[in-house]
Formats: structure tokens, sequence, C-alpha cells
RNA sequence: GGGUUUGUGGCGGAAUGGCAGACGCGCUGGUCUUAGGAACCAGUGAGCAAUCGUGGAGGUUCGAGUCCUCUCAAACCCACCA
């Protein structure tokens, strides 16, 4: 019975984050359904890898184990404890020889070993910025953890603030993370999310002459406007501005900085001052035109400044309404009656004139500027001025600079861990003063710890080998097949992913460049009321209860029947009832079963539905497997005799969904091959179709399968058609044409409409 | 404002352009039970009917829940991005 074992299948769940409580109902949702999967494609001969394992750093346990004075190391290991029980009481077939725990120095040695490798190929580097500063957890975080201005775990609002910190250069991919995204499968609105966040945008650069002052280059995408800018427009943190001396440019521009994410968002109008000294002048139209600071002008996009033009660009419009500046339209809208293309025309505009807009852009950019492309896409921050990470394998030296350390580099296990304006790090001296690799001089360690983000940006490299002390990986190792995990990871953690391994690859450490080949996102369990469940709101539905009540079968089975899995919905303890009912109607169809042979329809559903079986849990359709097993078991009750040949194959269809129960049933089922349809059996000998005259059913006949065309259309009877369509197995349609007084849907319509308007 | 996705019975949800509502929940009736439950059998989109029905309006097609255009609604992502 034994198969042979061929291809590897690697099969990957996101691992847990063991916080405070247990796992919950989207944990399980998660990996019940998953491990269904991976069990399915082991029985069908793949040599599955299906492990798991725990990101176990983070704010999150650090923030508990201050509120509760504990210590988050230990929570940790309490919680993975919990964890791991309720893995095993799910029945859940992990490889747990493989396992990792990302806060263990056996694992985040090597996620130091990243970081150098990052940083000695120039991707990682310390600069001084803005960053991104939440008072709450005293820490930076990163642009992809802001959420409209606030801190994604604790709803904070982000000030900005400059400080020196580590970067990933994740914008030097910008281009190959879009490249990758369609080489994937991948749900549509995930890769869409990822192009969004990426924002791309063709343009060109247009250089303003400098008349008292210096040269200015904007940055637009509407070259073709360019005879319609009236202003320019810098950023307040643009260096050109930076030391100027007009006083009231210099106050807007401190009061300016010192305004939040947030606010800058939420105060809509636009502000602004101009400045003294600087006129430019148009590359186009030569007029000389002022400039302005003004905070709706980003620094961190294109070149920090814009040309303003009013007619053609809402924000333009607003300001220039504010401050009286001209606005001038040089391009042909909508609302213009005579507009002709889509594209709109340009208008006085000199030697562009009458050209459309797209071929204006091309012509300009190559006459008067210089094309160029930006992505919105930031360099990734990673440094976190808190305690619960893996500590940044850098000793920094006075004469040396940064240097890496020798790793790993372990973090002490600290009593007292509250920030305090410093990291944590700071205060332990014995981990701060160090000796540096090079000079050997005193020198002091970096004490701010990595990013959680970047521990699970590699982990799945790491589990084949996660009892190799040796290496991290070898560069034999493989892609995850198929990776499931929440639609919230769309921009975080599944683009950090895939940037480290495109940076990993490009340095020749791994054979590929797209870590996750095929991506599912498992959709929310719902309360019962439809609501999110909460703990606020007291409508939350606990796993646990239901597998003591019910058995792990049970609430898997539910899980895969009530709900089409990409969606989710909410929970109803009546549907979960009824996947109980369903296994007892098969241990009876079990036991009721006889020596007898399959009558032919008996052997046909059974290859129909071992055909389909197959298919949905391939593509992860478990609802309607499990619907193809319930016609399968009611068909097998409807028989006297109950073929047991039929019952096993039915109980191997089901092992993957409910494995305690089928290997109850049939010891040593996980092992067995999955069953296969027998092609002889999938069609049967005759077959009901439907037959219409002019597309309308007039008749259900039976015909034999294998019936040519011309057999079909004797059989049906239907004489006088001028064409026929005919769909083998399906129907038969007789076109009757012109058509008699039972007319068509379109003449009805074309003759009662007129009527009712 | 830009992008993506989704709209199907009382409910969860099925339908490679080919019989809409598979499968199940719930409900109704029945069998069996002292009774309740369980189990089993039958029915269950709407309408007395002809027929009508997949958010709405058009279109393509012999044929549209499915493809195209517009529109409405919801969810998510991005958003003074030049």
């Amino acid at each position: 019975m034994q198969h042979k074992k061929s291809k590897r299948y690697y099969a990957l769940e996101m691992f847990p984050y063991p916080s405070g409580s247990a796992l919950h109902m989207g944990h399980f949702f998660n990996f019940a359904p998953a491990d269904t999967h991976a069990r399915f494609k082991k029985m069908c001969g793949y040599d599955v890898f299906h492990p798991m394992g725990f990101d176990a750093f983070g704010l999150p346990a650090e923030n508990h184990a201050l509120k509760t004075d504990t210590h988050p190391h230990d929570n940790t290991l309490v919680n993975m404890e919990k964890f791991r029980a309720q893995l095993d009481e799910l029945g859940g077939m992990y490889d747990w020889d493989y396992t990792l725990t990302s806060c263990f120095p056996e694992y985040y040695k090597w996620t130091q070993w990243l970081f150098l490798e990052l940083f000695n190929a120039g991707l990682a580097y310390q600069k001084e910025s803005q960053v991104n500063w939440c008072n709450s957890c005293a820490t930076v975080i990163a642009n992809e953890q802001v959420v409209s201005g606030e801190c994604e775990r604790c709803s904070t609002s982000i000030i900005k603030k400059p400080m020196k910190q580590w970067f990933f250069k994740i914008t030097e991919f910008a281009e190959e993370l879009l490249e990758g995204l369609d080489r994937i499968d991948w749900p549509e609105r995930t890769k869409s999310a990822q192009r969004n966040w990426i924002g791309k945008s063709e343009g060109a650069e247009v250089t303003f002459t400098g008349m008292e002052g210096p040269d200015i280059t904007v940055f637009t995408t509407r070259i073709d406007t360019l005879g319609g800018a009236t202003f320019i427009a810098l950023a307040p943190e643009h260096p050109l501005i930076k030391d100027d001396p007009s006083p009231s440019v210099r106050k807007y521009i401190a009061k300016s900085l010192e305004k939040t994410e947030l606010e800058r968002q939420e105060n809509k109008e636009k502000t602004g001052v101009k400045t003294d000294w600087l006129v430019v002048q148009n590359p186009m139209t030569g007029e000389q035109i002022p400039i302005f600071v003004a905070d709706y002008v980003l620094m961190g996009y294109g070149t920090g400044a814009v040309m303003g033009v009013p007619a053609h660009d809402e924000c333009d419009f607003e300001f220039a309404k504010k401050y009286n500046l001209e606005i001038r339209k040089v391009i042909k809208t909508d609302e213009d009656k005579d507009c002709i293309t889509e594209d709109g025309i340009l208008i006085n505009s000199g030697k562009y004139d009458g050209l459309a807009s797209a071929q204006a852009r091309e012509k300009m950019t190559s006459d008067l500027g210089k094309s160029r492309i930006t992505y919105r896409l930031r360099d990734w921050s990673v440094s976190r001025q808190r305690y619960w990470g893996a500590p940044i394998p850098i000793i920094h030296c006075d004469k040396c600079g940064a240097i890496p350390a020798e790793i790993p580099v372990i973090l002490p296990y600290l009593k007292d861990f509250k920030p305090k304006g410093a990291p944590p790090l700071a205060n332990d001296k014995e981990f701060l003063n160090a000796t540096c690799p090079k000079c050997k001089g005193d020198a002091h360690r970096d004490v701010e710890t990595l990013d959680t983000f970047v521990c699970s940006s590699w982990y799945f490299l790491r589990y084949p080998y996660a009892n190799r002390d040796d290496v991290p990986f070898e560069k034999s190792v493989q892609p995850v097949d198929v990776y499931v995990g929440g639609a919230e990871h769309s921009v975080m953690h599944l683009l950090y992913a895939r940037f480290v391994v495109k940076a990993l690859y490009k340095m020749g450490h791994i054979g590929f460049d797209e870590p996750f080949k095929r991506m599912i996102h498992q959709g929310m369990i719902l309360a019962p009321d439809g609501q999110k469940m909460a703990k606020s709101k007291g409508n939350t539905v606990s796993p646990d209860g239901y597998i003591k009540e019910f058995g792990s079968d049970v609430v898997r089975l539910y899980m895969l029947f009530g709900f089409n899995y990409v969606d989710g919905g909410p929970w109803s303890d009546g549907a979960l009832r009824s996947t109980a009912k369903f296994i007892d109607r098969v241990k009876r169809v079990f036991d009721n079963k006889s020596d007898t042979k399959p009558s032919p329809e008996i052997e046909h559903i059974r290859a129909t539905t071992i055909k389909a079986v197959r298919e949905d849990l391939d593509s992860f359709s478990f609802n309607t497997a499990v619907a193809r097993c319930m016609e399968f078991v009611n068909a097998l009750m409807a028989e006297k005799q109950v073929p047991a040949e039929a019952v096993i194959d039915l109980i191997k269809l089901l092992a993957p969904m409910i494995p305690v129960t089928a290997e109850k049933l049939l010891p040593g089922v996980h092992d067995m091959p999955f069953p296969v349809a027998n092609e002889k059996f999938l069609t049967k000998a005759e077959a009901e179709i439907v037959v219409q005259v002019n597309s309308k059913i007039t008749d259900r006949i039976t015909i034999p399968t294998n019936a040519t065309q011309e057999q079909v259309e004797k059989l049906a009877g239907v004489t006088g058609a001028q064409k026929v369509i005919y769909i083998a197995g399906k129907l038969i349609n007789f076109l009757v044409w012109p058509l008699p007084p039972i007319v068509g849907k379109s003449k009805e319509k074309s003759e009662g409409r007129p009527s009712e308007k």
C-alpha cells in the first residue's frame, strides 16, 4: 500500500505570536483547514513538509509583561506550551522536529546574521531622519506600521522625530518587488495592495532656472501642464531653504516640522509662505514665478518640490486661490465642449500647441526635462528602542564607526526593561560596553533591537535547517509551495519577506527570488451576531469549549464546511451540530458495510466524488469537498447493502478533514494513498439532457452517453431547425428561425419597452 | 479622490458561458417514541397559475449569476503622491 514518496511540498501557515492568551478562533480557522490541505497533499504522494513555530519577540509580549509585572521570556515559554497543546488537540500534522522560536538565540543568531549580510551588502544603513515615533510604545515604528497617522498596535497618534536609525534599503528593490507580483499565484487584492504601497509613478523632472537663487528641480507626472505652472512650492524639509535667512520662512518651517503626521493629514487647509529671494524661470515660457514653502509638499516623494499648476491640480488650485496666484488653463478638459480626445489637447503652449497630452508629455520630457520614475515606497526602519527583540549586532566605535559584532549577541535577561527615554539595553553596562573588533579600543554595543518583522521575514528559510547550528540554511532550500495566513499582513510581513528573499537571492544565498509561490488568505470568523469578535463586545466564541464538547474533528469539519474558506463568516452553533451529525452518519454507514459489490450507481458517484474532492481540496474549496462527501454518504445509506470498498474510499477521502475519526475507523489511513477515480465509472451509460427550441426549454430526454449529435437530434424529435447547438451531455438547442409567435427575450423587450415608457 | 474585491432563498453557501439555488442549517408534515430529543421519510426561491427570479440599467451571445459598459451598495488597501 505504501506509495513512493516523490516531490517535496512545503506547506506553511504563518507562525503564531505567543502573546497573553491561548490560540483563538482565528488561529484555528487558519490552521485546521490548512492542515487538511497538507494532509491531503501527503496522501497524494507528496513528501509534505509542514512545520510550525513561534513568532515570539515583539511589543505585545513586552507590554503584557510590563502590565503584569512578569518577564516576556517566562511568559513566552508558558504560552508556547499552551499553544503547542492546543495544536495537538486540533489534530495538526506538524513536523515538530523542525520547530523554531524566534526569541531563542539558536534562531536570532541567524536573524543577526541576516542583518550583517544586508549591512555588508550596503542594504542596511544608518541615517538621521524624521522617524515615526509612538509615545505610548516608546519606540520608532516603520511606515508600514503607521495606519492613518496612528500606531498600528496601540492607535496612539504618531509624531515625527529626528533620530539616527537603522534602515533596510527596500526601495532598491521597488521594481523587482513590483515585477515579481506577476509571477506568483496570490490573491489579486493582496498583489494590488502591494502595488499600491510601492506606488510607482512615471513622470519627469524639470529644472526651473534660479534668477536670484539656485535652480529648483521638480517632479511631475504632468509635464504637459508646464505652461500653466505659476508658482513653485517646496517642502518645509527641503535642503534649499534649510538656511533661509527670512524670519517668516524660518518660523513657518519650524512650525511645520513640529506637526505630527496626523495633524498634517487632518489639516486639509493648505498653508505656505512666500520666500523673499527666490524667483525661478519657467523653462517653457521663460517667465519668472514665485517660490513658496508649503507643507502640503512632501519631502519624501519626488524631489520635495512641485510646480504649481492651479488650473489642472486640485491642491495647487486651493493653494493658488488662497494666495491669489494666477490660474492658467493649458489643457482642454472634459468640460470644454469642443474637446475631442479623451486625453485632452494642449492649448496656448507655443510649439506644443494642439498635441494630445500623452504625446505632449513624451515630447516635452525629451525637450525640457528628464524622464523619472518615483515610488511611494520608503526604506524600512528596523530599529526599535525596546527590550524584547533581537539585539542589533553592531558595535559602535568612535574611531572605526559601526562594526559588525560577533554573533550571537545575546539578549540579556533584564529584570528592569521598562523604557525610560533611553532603550532598556542602555542601562545594562555589561551589555553596553564592548571592545571594538577592529581597533580593540573601547566601544559600545548598539542598544536597540530589531523590528519583529525582521524575525518573520526569513523564518520559512530556517525551518528545514532548524537543528543546524553551523548554517542558517543552505542554498538548496526551497520556496514555500503554499502559504496560508491572514490578509492583514498584505503589506507588512509579506512585503518584507519578499524583499529579504530578493536580497538573499541577489547575494547568492538562495536559488529563488519569491518566497511564497501560492498564497491563501483565510477569511475571518465573526461572532454569531455577524460582528467582529471582540472581548469588549462580549461576543467572542472560543474553540476550546467546542473541542471539549464535540471533539476536534467536529470543529474542524464545521470550519471546512460552514464557510467559504476565503470569506469566513459568522459562527453558528446549529451548523456546528450538523457536522457532528454527519460524522455520526459516516460512522454508521461504516459499521453497516458488507462485502458486496458496488452497484453501477455507487461506482459512478464514488468516481465522481473522488474526482471532485481531489480538485476541491487542492483549491481550498473545502465546503464543496464536504458537500460531495455528504452526497456520497447519502447515496451509500440509500443502499440495502453498503459495499465495503466504497465506504473505505469514503473514509480515505474524509481522512484529511476528520483525521481522528478516520484513523479510528481505518487505522493507518493517513499513510494510504488518496483514492483515484476510476475513469470507467466517471460517465454513465445514459444521461439526461435538456432540449431547447429557440433557447427555451421544451423537454428533457435520456440519451446514450456515446450518442452522436445526429442521433440526439433524432431523439429530440424537433424538425425544421435552421441551426442546432449541441453541448454534449448537457443540452441541445434548436434554432427555428425566424421566430414563431412565441418570441425570444430580445423581441419582447423591444416591443414592451416603448409602451412602458 | 485612486485602486482591489464582493453583492445569489429566512440563514451558511453551490454553479469550466449551458436545467440557478448543489450540500447543509432552519422551517412544515409524517414514522417511531409514555414524552421530549435522537433517528428515519417527505416537502421547502416567489406566485393559484401562466410565469418571474442572482443589487440596478444597458450590451455581446442561440443562450449571461458568470463576459463587456455604466450605475448603486458594502468591505479592504492607498491617499495633500504633484
